[in-house]
DNA sequence: CTTATGGCCTGTCAGC
DNA sequence: TGCTGACAGGCCATAA
């Protein structure tokens, strides 16, 4: 599910509400997320205040005081909603809120996952960068180190659909099928592409892309395709906005021709089989 | 090194 | 109505 805009909406919203606070107390009803919660979690968190949440691809970073960051990931199905007293129309879902940090103001932060795809993970700040999971990150691709150039290079050679380098972590962190399916479109530029055939033109227009479409899917709260919510389980509004994703089948809205769908990498890929080359 | 594949989990939906 | 299989926005381990 959550793409770097869905991570970044929530991040932004939880600034507002969880910042500053302090965990007062921890709970776990199931350890088993993608890694089974640490036995000594409950342990180390309690106490700590939240001083500052970062974002890093699709990993929100919940730097606590006393030198710890919490690493959330939310995979295919996660979401971490703020529940206070003026939020107590969020249901419970006792079969899949694993986690939950309770909070010095009487509010709570709560952790739900069907799927168990999600990560929670208690770190050492200073070690951040060796951290299994952070290592080998590609760039930003808000950030200046994700530009033509740098992207040009990246696929030569490349013989893998272009669309598996734009969704490879390693390459440039944050981007998943939803976005890869979108940004190629506003390219013309078809999913099944050999990354080693993109021009250096083309390159550039990737960049400029990613970042158009990153940044206007945080402008709506990210994209709700299924069931992604936000911290106050609200959908993202992006959704209204996506040109080919979901849309088998349906008029391309640039040429009318049937937008089509195929599997690479073991993802479905939608694209406009006239306007992308 | 790159690329392809299967596995992890549960929920939902289409088709029978 | 109930069953079955396919599929879902992520990542990782393994093999070729």
């Amino acid at each position: 599910m959550p793409e770097l805009p869905e991570v970044e909406s929530l991040r932004r919203m939880l600034l507002e509400s969880a910042r500053g606070r302090k965990i007062v107390a921890a709970a776990i009803r199931e350890p088993r997320l993608r890694r089974t919660v640490a036995d000594d979690f409950i342990r180390k968190i309690t106490g700590r205040g939240i001083d500052a949440i970062d974002r890093r691809a699709k990993y929100l970073l919940l730097r606590l005081s006393g030198a710890a960051t919490l690493l959330v990931h939310l995979g295919m199905s996660g979401s971490l909603t703020h529940r206070g007293k003026d939020f107590a129309d969020l249901e419970f879902d006792p079969a899949h809120d694993h986690l939950r940090l309770e909070l010095d103001d009487g509010s709570a932060l709560v952790y739900n996952d069907p799927r168990r795809f999600g990560l929670m993970k208690l770190v050492d700040s200073f070690e951040l960068d060796s951290v299994q999971e952070l290592r080998g990150l590609g760039p930003e691709p808000l950030e200046d180190g994700f530009n033509p150039g740098y992207l040009f290079r990246a696929t030569r050679r490349r013989r893998a659909a272009i669309k598996n380098l734009l969704m490879d972590q390693r390459i440039v962190a944050g981007i998943g099928n939803i976005y890869a399916c979108e940004i190629l479109f506003r390219c013309r530029i078809r999913p099944g592409r050999a990354a080693g055939r993109i021009t250096r033109r083309e390159a550039g227009l990737i960049a400029s892309h990613t970042k158009r479409v990153l940044a206007n899917a945080i402008g709506d709260g990210g994209t709700t395709f299924r069931n992604y919510r936000d911290s106050r389980g609200q959908p993202g509004r992006f959704a209204a906005r996506l040109q080919v994703y979901g849309r088998e089948d349906q008029p391309c809205y640039a040429c009318g021709t049937p937008i089509k769908c195929r599997v690479l990498g073991q993802r479905s890929s939608f694209y406009c089989p006239k306007c992308q080359h």
